[in-house]
DNA sequence: AATTACCCTATCGGAGTAGTAGGGTAATGA
DNA sequence: TCATTACCCTACTACTCCGATAGGGTAATT
């Protein structure tokens, strides 16, 4: 399941990208529009521009603003950095990789092996689609 | 991510499906095979016969067996009756729907479209899988 | 009748999530 | 300059779920 944090997250981003002007967003506004708590919206920004996605503009006008094109804003990118692991299991993951503690061979584990082909299948999805793409 | 409770009844029904005869499996020797908490396991089994996938004899030479061949046992039937829905958003889940309550159009909504597209891939990999498939 | 193995209830610590509280600091415009 | 606006940061809390444990009860074999 999808946190809450991420889902925030890209309706965020894609309320940003919308704009048609490159003017700074006020998070106020975001969080109306998109009935988010503001002040877990506020966090969920600022965490947005450490990661270099946003910049950010302070004073009267100011706001948070993408600093790259949405099209160069990749779905698996984002979800891996805010949400963590595609795969639905530590051992399939190509980012996140660890070793199940009770698996003594991956190669031999039935879960393991179903678990990379629902992983493949997702990240054909993800990899394809930017953030222009679901605007 | 798959909780563990899923992974182990998918290790418990590969470990017991792949038995030659169709004598019962002790819990026991699936928890040490396995390195599964022999009580966790036993509350696991005991729903995976409430489900229907298993029997279940008593006394000695007892134990758990598969109700059905393994072929016919669909691991999405089997995942969404464990783990829940397959979808990463309630929004977009076939079996377990709920609408988002901030959401006040599913239609408009970026993230809810993008999940329909993950759900779909991952539906792909699971409605063709078998429990026969992945012994 | 004793053994074996299934069956059930209750409880618990830990981890993570969503959200709140409250204040601080920097940069605009008037 | 100075007040306003809006970003920035820390700490805390209520809540839920998960994996696991404890301890016993019951039914069916040999």
């Amino acid at each position: 399941m999808l946190s809450r944090k991420t889902k925030y997250a890209l309706k965020a981003l894609t309320y940003i990208a919308r704009q048609q002007e490159k003017k700074p967003v006020q998070t106020a506004i975001i969080s109306e529009s998109e009935n988010i708590s503001h002040k877990y919206l506020e966090a969920i920004l600022l965490t947005l521009r450490n990661l270099g996605y946003l910049g950010s503009k302070k004073g009267k006008g100011g706001g948070y603003y993408l600093l790259k094109p949405a099209s160069e804003i990749q779905m698996v990118d984002l979800l891996r950095k805010i949400e963590g692991p595609i795969a639905l299991v530590p051992c399939v993951s190509l980012n996140y990789y660890e070793k199940c503690d009770d698996c003594p061979d991956e190669g031999a584990c039935s879960v393991h092996l179903l678990m990379i082909e629902v992983r493949d299948s997702t990240l054909k999805v993800l990899e394809n689609k930017s953030l222009a793409d679901i605007i």
